[in-house]
DNA sequence: TGATGGATTAGCT
DNA sequence: GCTAATCCATCAG
């Protein structure tokens, strides 16, 4: 997939790289995964966004150039990706949560061998990230580059009747916009989970 | 400089 | 439905 496709707003972007495929080599293989759920995140009109409060070590990859992989960590022990979208000076990304694995399900399995779906499913971003084998050292990669280990490709169409639309997962800013997208039925899409306060924080005595 | 809580997941009740 | 696991960016003091 080039540059240009990919330099747009993240909402439209969104909706473009549903059923598109992902393919991460490493050391021990091959896995390639059709995106089934992405959501946008706008920068600096999104409070939900990671751009929301400026320009940060963390996020400096949003700022750059469209089609680079942004990856970060959450919750001490989850990566999660992202697809920078707009062009230089405008963040915004779309974030991976979910797809079918449709090359390497065995290696996908044994990198999560817990999930549920025997390999077939990537279902939620840090399962996606995983099975995919992306870490930190992916961050800033070069999407549209033959060359790097992470490549964006094109796959087949949805038909746009088959693309459904809601809130976002897990955020509490802006709810009422619908900026997460999903293909309509596919086995990989995850459940949804309303964002709000933290769940109660137990403190040991 | 210390506290806080998150674009989460899996396992248990 | 509830919680532990566990790093680090961000914010309050």
């Amino acid at each position: 997939m080039g540059r240009e496709e990919l330099a747009v707003d993240p909402v439209p972007l969104a909706r473009r790289l549903l059923g598109c495929v992902l393919e991460a080599r490493g050391d021990d293989g091959v896995v390639r995964v059709r995106l089934a759920e992405v959501e946008a995140y706008r920068g600096l009109d999104d409070p939900a966004s990671h751009c929301y409060r400026g320009r940060t070590a963390r996020n400096e990859v949003m700022w750059g150039p469209a089609g680079h992989l942004y990856v970060y960590f959450v919750y001490g022990m989850h990566f999660c990706a992202n697809i920078v979208g707009l062009s230089d000076g405008e963040p915004g990304a779309v974030l991976l949560r979910a797809g079918e694995v449709v090359e390497g399900r065995e290696l996908a399995a044994s990198r999560r061998p817990t999930a549920r779906g025997g390999g077939a499913v990537a279902k939620g971003p840090a399962v996606l990230t995983s099975v995919l084998g992306i870490d930190r050292s992916h961050n800033g990669v070069d999407l549209t580059d033959a060359g790097s280990p992470v490549r964006l490709l094109a796959g087949r169409p949805v038909p746009s009747d088959r693309i459904h639309a809601g809130p976002r997962v897990g955020v509490a800013a802006a709810m009422d916009v619908p900026w997460r997208f999903w293909i309509a039925g596919s086995p990989a899409v995850s459940t949804y989970r309303r964002g709000g306060r933290a769940r109660t924080r137990v403190r040991r005595p």
